[in-house]
DNA sequence: TACCCATATATCGGCTCGATATATGCTCGG
DNA sequence: CCGAGCATATATCGAGCCGATATATGGGTA
């Protein structure tokens, strides 16, 4: 998604600062979907600002650089909303290791059962943090509670894949072993 | 996935051209977690070949342009290996969808709804191409396979997840609906 | 015949990420 | 009691990526 229109759907719940708007994604059950960048967000911000989406106001504080507190404008709402109302591209899980399960064969039998390990570790890592999330400290909407029981499900669904079939990637990179040491023995 | 291990990855299976290392991504099954654009894979090739990461050979053939076929060198072969031996950064489900079930007020129960229902549909789509794709044409090795399975296994569950909780979504929707004009009633 | 598609390479603008710079107060461990 | 590191807060830069566009032509289809 646009950073701008993230910007934007951020703003037409209350004013932040470009720092409050990242701050809304980095942690929390949601950065599992969607982060931003401070290199994204400020000119992003700038940009909308020019376009009159938003408008800022300006608080210096003693020391540290001042606050720009920024809010949605009329203009900003109206692009908001046709965003939203565009059609959403599909969906992709971009992911590493999947990538590397593809070509498994230039790691060998051993890293890719590390490889598969570390993954299966990490996603239960991720499912926890979600599960407590959910118990969590402050009250959680109902979109919330979508987005975040979404994340859970998917993640549950891909360790229990890997859980299943993760000894088949093994068994075909442990079959290669054995044909090249064959082929080697010659 | 940097594009230059993309290239050199795929390189390690079979000379190709910068149009056939597109060609092995963006259809077949793969193309639901990995894609790669013209405007990333020809100057990750030259930067591939100014470091001697790759090899060319010219083909200029009549009236089209020449064809550059490409292959890896021992030195890209060692820096494939050495990109696949680090560590992965974690999945991320990518999703405006789920960006925008999270600002689905902005929506209305309607058009969350029928977005709803888009998703669905597409979903439904995603996963018969996959089952398709699984019976099809050529013979599938373990490791597509399990690449594949893994989409059709993440695929399922996302639909399964929106089919059970989607009304809750468009719920809270219509409620807010009802609170609003309420307030407007006064 | 006209049009679009497949083949094939290449570039450009706009945008994104990750790293880095700047500036300061607060907290925690040694 | 002092320094390290972290939280707050904005901003910029280089490198790289995406989508659109340009170029060129043979083959298939309406």
């Amino acid at each position: 998604m646009d950073t701008k229109i993230i910007c934007l759907a951020v703003l037409s719940q209350g004013d932040a600062t470009g720092y409050e708007i990242k701050g809304a994604f980095e942690e929390g059950p949601f950065s599992y979907f969607q982060d931003v960048s401070f290199g994204s967000i400020y000119p992003a911000l700038t940009r909308a600002l020019e376009d009159e989406l938003v408008s800022v106001t300006n608080f210096p504080q003693a020391g540290r650089p001042g606050k720009k507190v920024y809010a949605i404008t009329s203009k900003g709402r109206g692009a908001l909303l046709d965003a939203f109302a565009k059609e959403t591209p599909g969906d992709k899980v971009t992911c590493d290791f999947l990538f590397k399960a593809l070509y498994s064969q230039l790691l060998g039998p051993t890293s890719t059962q590390t490889m598969i390990d570390r993954r299966v570790a990490d996603l239960g890592a991720n499912i926890d943090r979600l599960e407590n999330c959910d118990h969590g400290t402050e009250e959680m909407g109902p979109r919330e509670a979508f987005v975040s029981g979404f994340g859970l499900a998917i993640y549950r669904a891909m360790r229990a894949y890997i859980l299943e079939n993760g000894d088949k990637l093994v068994a075909a990179d442990r079959k290669l072993d054995h044909a090249v040491s064959a082929a080697a023995a010659d």
